[in-house]
RNA sequence: GGCCAGGUAGCUCAGUUGGUAGAGCGCAGCCCUGAAAAGGCUGGCGUCGGCGGUUCAAUUCCGUCCCUGGCCA
């Protein structure tokens, strides 16, 4: 009956909005989920913990417009996370979206969440932190070791991992470890099938966005002595029973705000230092955008009413051809 | 004004017993299969303060001038 039945060609519509930190996501996806009746879902990994607004930048409430947000302060500071349970959690929103016949707009920062979202993750077992530690261990012992044992159990996968990348190198022996197969190749992932996303990509000079960068991480700190800046925000979550441990204080400005706290750095080296990782986090994002073709760049803010109408028209145009 | 120390990469500095120089950071490019604001890789960059002198050869030795810091007047 329905045997012949080609797949049909109608997919879902989605929008992307990529580019380095300060280019101005937020208010091109509020700009053009005011336009298209859209609704936002963050793909930035510090977004999704309560509590760490003004060192990650998250659009105020009071700046939404209404517009619906989501997967946003859905984590605590103590909760760890990672790749493939951002991915779920996203396609479970998309579609709710979707359902509702509201345009998803996926904003953020975190190309390996963006990834793992629209091209999908091997079926992996999670981290296995006992593992962990004892190869840990070894490669303190013996530096190499490492690479060493991966080049024996995986020869693929550590021809592919840096041996100096204990990071990368420890999940592939955990990998191979647990579940007694080598790496398996990105082919067996399961990519979002039924949307087509039209990804926007921002690429403002980048002269103008480091001066951006550099008067924001000063903002953030220079109120924070006073009122309603970063380091009153970290005290605030110290306050509530955070020990400053938990993952999201690694992050840029977190970490530096913490190291100020406990006077390990003066105000003056706590934004000089925030200052230049934030140039080299924007530097990481842009690469691993780039490699991706699908993305239609525009070389200016998100805030620019040149980029909003631009972004507006290619939406209009590929994701939304009711012709 | 005198004495001392110093002027070498964008910054902080190392070095050359005379054969035109290096490290960290910055900067640029890149990688990426559950910690990803993480982790890792690669690469430029220089009139060695100016001008003279000695020498086959001076950033290195000599003279002089300029600049910076300190001390003494």
């Amino acid at each position: 009956m329905a045997s012949e039945e080609l797949p049909q060609p109608n997919k879902l519509p989605l929008v992307v909005v990529a580019g380095p930190t300060g280019s101005g996501k937020s208010a091109l996806a509020i700009a053009l989920a005011q336009k298209f009746q859209g609704e936002i879902v963050n793909y930035d990994s510090l977004q999704l913990y309560r509590g760490f607004d003004i060192g990650t930048a998250k659009t105020p409430f009071g700046e939404r417009h209404g517009i619906p947000h989501h997967l946003f302060d859905v984590l605590e500071p103590a909760n760890g996370y990672s790749a493939g349970e951002y991915a779920r959690a996203g396609r479970a929103v998309l579609r709710e979206i979707s359902g509702r016949g509201r345009l998803p707009i996926l904003a953020g920062g975190t190309g390996f969440y963006l990834k793992a979202l629209l091209e999908g993750l091997p079926v992996l077992p999670e981290r296995d932190q006992s593992l962990r530690g004892r190869l840990s261990a070894r490669e303190g012992h013996k530096p190499g070791a490492l690479h060493r044992l991966l080049t024996r159990l995986d020869p693929d996968a550590a021809a592919r991992i840096h041996k100096n990348d204990s990071q990368k190198l420890t999940r592939a022996l955990e990998i191979r470890l647990t579940t007694g197969a080598p790496l398996p190749l990105r082919e067996t992932a399961a990519p979002l099938e039924d949307y087509a996303p039209v990804k926007i990509g921002l690429n403002p000079d980048r002269t103008a966005l480091n001066a951006r960068l550099d008067a924001r991480v000063e903002a953030m700190f220079g109120e924070g002595l006073l009122h309603g800046g970063l380091i009153e925000e970290v005290r605030e979550l110290l306050a509530k029973g955070a020990t400053g441990d938990e993952k999201p204080f690694d992050a840029l400005g977190y970490r530096q705000a913490l190291a100020f706290i406990r006077e390990r750095l003066s105000l003056e080296e706590a934004i000089e230092s925030t200052q230049w990782e934030t140039r080299q986090y924007a530097k990481r994002q842009l690469t691993w955008f780039r490699r991706d073709p699908e993305m239609r760049w525009l070389a200016g803010f998100g805030d620019s009413s040149w980029v909003q109408a631009d972004a507006a028209e290619t939406v209009r145009l590929a994701a939304l051809p009711s012709s």
